[in-house]
DNA sequence: CTTCATGCAAATAATTTGCAGTAAG
DNA sequence: CTTACTGCAAATTATTTGCATGAAG
């Protein structure tokens, strides 16, 4: 994981242990709430304290190394931070798929009709995913 | 009120001086979050419980009068329900705005590319107001 | 009347903080 | 070595629940 101890470098973080576990847990997890990754992490670092988790997702977040995303009717999700995309959220599975779709038009209309400077969209689109029709 | 009385009986629950406020409250703010809304509520109902508060919040969003929305950054917030649209929230003045856009065929395009079953969309847009620009 | 809603206090869950010890650079 | 990070326990904050009383229909 020699991608995040850069990334954590260059935010001035230390590379801890407990960091590193953190953020490849989430990279694996695609998307992920602090309660289940607590319970990742316990199975390979049990001694990992809560007030840690914690303390790491807000200075993680701080450096904008993840980001939250807000899912509707779920807990809190964590990702780390990619390029702005869209969320495909399964409401069986809960699945969230990400994928791009350029909606620059879209934005452009809607900037001039609102008189409003856009910055960022989130996007959630809430269905069934091909595995549970 | 005769709006809200309606609904509630539409749904068995009581019409109770409570749930009134807490219904006129939400309306009038257009969206807003538990503390705001108990704050407000105090003002005019100073001896309202937050357990009822917060029992009531739970009772009208499972009969959906009412409902949670998620915006980056800021607390759960609550909001009568409506027909589906766009929010815009502005970063500085954290007014939200509600608009209408027709993306049908953004949609069947993503659930065709994705084999997704489209139910719902969540947009936010995050940006700058007219007033704050 | 009967049932459901409320207020209060206590319980539980979620998150943050203080501090002494430990690891990273 | 020095500074920042961690674990633990305690403190806050957020939310839910039990129960006796009160209001709605």
């Amino acid at each position: 994981m020699d991608k995040y101890q850069g990334l954590l470098k260059a935010h001035n973080l230390k590379s801890t242990h407990q960091r590193l576990a953190i953020l490849k847990n989430i990279s694996d997890a695609g998307h992920i709430d602090v309660e289940f990754l607590y319970s990742k992490l316990l199975e390979k670092f049990s001694s990992l304290s809560k007030a840690t988790l914690y303390r790491n997702i807000n200075d993680l977040l701080a450096s904008n190394i993840i980001e939250e995303i807000k899912l509707p009717e779920l807990k809190q999700q964590y990702e780390i931070k990619k390029e702005p995309h869209i969320h495909l959220l399964c409401k069986n599975c809960h699945n969230v798929k990400d994928i791009n779709y350029n909606l620059d038009s879209v934005y452009s209309e809607i900037s001039k009709d609102n008189k409003f400077k856009i910055e960022k969209s989130f996007i959630v689109i809430k269905g069934l995913c091909s595995n549970c029709v």
